[in-house]
DNA sequence: TACATTAAGGTCAAAGATGGTCAGGGGGAG
DNA sequence: CTCCCCCTGACCATCTTTGACCTTAATGTA
């Protein structure tokens, strides 16, 4: 693990697995002290991998007595599925795509083959067309494998 | 080894050898510094030696951190596969394309749900790029999609 | 109650750390 | 002599880390 960022990812995930609820609840300042960050450090970690598009709520408190709870949420296709595609919009950037395809292989909705295939054709190197386009396209393309994935559910 | 692009080609494929599982994560920076070469002569030779169509699946992630990951694709005897990889070629126009998959389908190489992305993503209405650039992105996804399948069998 | 103090967490911009791209030069095989 | 392959360097894109400064909540104290 070469950077923090992602150890401190890996933590709160095996965190949350370890939990019976899926919440897991901590402090900011303390998760940084553990692994000698700045505090502000953690907040990248949550604003890049715990996302609501990620699938997890992120809710916290000031003050003294102060927290930071994470839950993990479950992915309901006849309700979430709207709000997926309002996430996806016009236009997203790889990263952004594969962060949704990866919720959904958690979820189990997809197939590990089918993610492959999902994440191959998000590719910069596959999608050869120059940014903005780029995202557009992709944006395109991740909507309809989805749509064709929704038929069969 | 008369030049550095074969060198470090065998440098990378020994190390893939040697791995257990066929995957080997190393830094641009490092091996350039290893072989005192620009860096990006590194992207070169991944450029020319490890291409999809010749089984090397390349990831790299930027930033702190970063890192250049190499995953040799189990070897498909058949061939039917390269066949396949000589058909759809640079372009190739939806119709061709649908019937490939068609092909993979029958074959049980894909199953139905498979079949249904790969179509989505080749239609003419989501790769919105004009002729004849949209073939040839279609090409693209289109072996980016099967090569990823290669993961698996 | 009002105010001060302490104890959290939040924001944002800048710097640092990698890898990517592309145009162009050089050299050898036909 | 031309073409293709190799190689580099300047400039670009993306991801991470930190620090200075801000906001909010709980608690102590007059």
């Amino acid at each position: 693990m070469a950077n923090m960022a992602d150890a401190i990812e890996q933590y709160i995930k095996t965190m949350l697995a370890e939990s019976s609820d899926g919440v897991v609840e901590l402090q900011r300042s303390q998760l940084a002290e553990l692994f000698s960050c700045a505090p502000s450090q953690i907040n990248y970690v949550l604003a890049t991998r715990f996302q609501l598009e990620q699938g997890y709520f992120v809710e916290t408190r000031r003050g003294g007595g102060g927290y930071v709870r994470i839950t993990v949420l479950s992915f309901d296709p006849s309700k979430d599925w709207q709000l997926m595609f309002d996430t996806i919009g016009e236009s997203i950037s790889q990263a952004r795509g594969e962060a949704i395809v990866a919720r959904l292989m958690r979820e189990e909705y997809v197939t590990e083959r089918e993610a492959a295939m999902l994440k191959a054709a998000m590719g910069r190197d596959v999608l050869t067309v120059n940014l903005p386009w780029r995202d557009v396209i992709r944006a395109q393309v991740l909507k309809a494998m989805l749509i064709a994935l929704r038929k069969f559910s």
